[in-house]
DNA sequence: ATAGTTAACGGAATCGATTGCATAAATTAA
DNA sequence: TTAATTTATGCAATCGATTCCGTTAACTAT
């Protein structure tokens, strides 16, 4: 196999009997070149089939019109659009985006970390590893100004550009919508307290009750480690076989929320007549399961979108932005059939 | 902000008294360097903070050690898996991942083509968007060396790596599966013949017809443009009005297959008694769906793991492997409740 | 002991693009 | 017409790691 020659500044330079000084700047449309000269040489680098090397120019200005991604895992639906947001702004800003994954181990994301910083990325979109407690491994970059922006799975005690939705709020609401529905045992399937995401819908949870003077139960209370659907499915039986079972569940995510659904429609428990459930994040299972999930929709791709921005305005603002602006998103409360107790949704004041 | 200097192998070079290519070779392992050495250079790296910059070490070998994905949309389910397989792989070897979408249009495909290329990506990684017909824009890869390996949507004339699965047998096994439940009038929905897995599909699907002595009928083969669940919901309307409609359906994605199954509850057609559906990828609403969808399993992070691996054995092997080498993997047929008809599996002799 | 090896390391060019500091040419001001 | 600007371009250093050639010192074989 033969392989081609590149072509670079220098050989259009001795081509087009210019410096590569000139050539440089006129690519990059330099003031100080004529339009002429410049119209020039894109013509004979188009023709003579140049292409920059993105790895010479980033050395040299010391970045790589890189952003870095690193989140847990890739092949779930908030995810896989989260980086579609990204991607999108990204590319339409000349960037390129690196991923990783840290599959939920802190070892994995320390090691990520590293990689990418070797990338000299220009800065780095995070969603938190479920083990994270420390956050060493994010300070490099910190000290070499190159931002990080967290994204939903955030820390609590680290200085730095946040996006997250309004998880309280939104446990809230689907907390007071299941209680304007007729339920007085609401059950909430809880995920992992040391992350924000999966505290503040509880808090909003045992907020709406309190509100609604309804008495708050531990043993309604299901502390998730994952939220998957063999754990909704346990949970659910277990919860349905009470003496004095719940009515309503609301779940921090739809698959422990659809393993419910089934779960009660096996038992020959009716939802949402018997049993009302709302769950979070509104996955495409959400609108297939029957009866129909409702749910709270994140706007995920609109959080990444606005994640790739805050890296890039700050990489264009040289580095003079807030570093500690945090964005929190609102999100919406999709009714569909499985919450429906009275069949219509009440105003809410 | 104060920003910290970066600790280089010159740094290292001067705190230790040691030469730069001493430092270099130290942290590669180089033979011709002392256990000892090494194990000194290496504590001191650590020590002050050194961290490789990938940027100046890709310009110099003129790779950079990163993978490159093009793809359509990174959030479906498919692509997701598949990306996360890449991804797995290429980190365990060290390698970085760039992702970019071309959202099935040909221009963009053209545009991330490039700026891929312009990162001296080791190897490309592609799944053609729906548009493309012409090839021209990877020949810069090929005339370089740069390995390209195709994925599941590949081309039909250009040779290099392929990874597919075997779509011809899985069309085949999916609508004899449909025979063997009794079905007599089977309905396909068709992707976009151009290319091809949906081809494929078919082909597998009239044979089926044929070796089975079913005739093939034009009215019941649905043609669709992108296979949405709109498309889906609309072709299945009109084919349960016809005057003699089909008893059983297979439809290339499971997103069409599922709108079927729920357009038919809709218009109380039953299923599968009245109507039989299989669809493709295992989606994870086909098991939601209810009754759960039959399927056919796609091993994606598996296609994934393997492409990575032709990229990387490739660039190990110093681009001496054969160039057009095909991996073709088996996929399932997973059977769930919307085919059985018959209530039970036949055996397959 | 002497030639021949081997082990351990250093010098300096190189990868390709960028840019501060010149310089030469062209234009304008006076 | 001459000085003062402005415009257009070139020179050469620089970014950080790698590697082809040495070179020196230590070691081995005979």
């Amino acid at each position: 196999m033969k392989i081609k020659k590149e072509v670079t500044i220098y050989d259009l330079a001795k081509e087009l009997n210019y410096s590569p000084s000139t050539i440089s700047r006129a690519l990059n449309n330099h003031k100080s070149i004529s339009k002429k000269t410049i119209k020039l040489i894109k013509e004979a680098a188009e023709e003579m089939g140049y292409r920059p090397n993105n790895l010479a120019a980033g050395l040299r200005n010391n970045k790589s019109n890189t952003i870095g991604v690193l989140i847990s895992r890739i092949n779930r639906p908030f995810m896989a659009s989260l980086i579609s947001g990204i991607e999108e702004t990204a590319r339409k800003a000349g960037h390129n985006v690196l991923i990783s994954q840290s599959n939920d181990k802190y070892e994995n994301e320390i090691s990520n970390c590293n990689t990418l910083y070797d990338s000299r990325i220009t800065g780095l979109i995070v969603s938190l590893s479920m083990e994270t407690v420390e956050m060493d491994h994010f300070q490099k970059f910190v000290d070499k100004g190159i931002p990080i922006v967290f994204v939903d799975r955030v820390p609590d005690n680290f200085n730095s550009y946040k996006v997250v939705i309004d998880n309280y709020t939104a446990g809230y609401s689907a907390t007071k919508h299941l209680i304007e529905q007729g339920c007085e045992r609401i059950a909430h399937f809880a995920g992992a307290q040391h992350r924000n995401v999966y505290r503040e819908r509880k808090k909003g949870y045992l907020d709406a009750l309190r509100e609604h003077d309804l008495p708050i139960e531990d043993s309604l209370i299901v502390n998730f480690k994952t939220l998957s659907f063999e754990e909704g499915n346990k949970a659910t039986k277990k919860l349905l076989k009470m003496s004095n079972p719940p009515d309503g569940i609301f779940s921090a995510n739809d698959t422990a929320a659809v393993s419910a659904i089934m779960c009660a429609k096996k038992m020959g428990v009716e939802v949402p007549e018997q049993l009302a459930v709302i769950g979070f994040n509104d996955d495409p299972i959400a609108s297939i399961v029957q009866p129909s999930l409702s749910t709270i929709s994140h706007p995920a791709s609109k959080m990444g979108a606005i994640s790739a921005k805050r890296i890039l305005d700050h990489s264009a603002n040289n580095y003079d932005t807030d570093l500690s602006e945090i964005t929190v998103l609102g999100t919406e409360i999709v009714v569909r059939e499985s919450s429906l107790k009275r069949g219509v949704v009440l105003e809410s004041e």
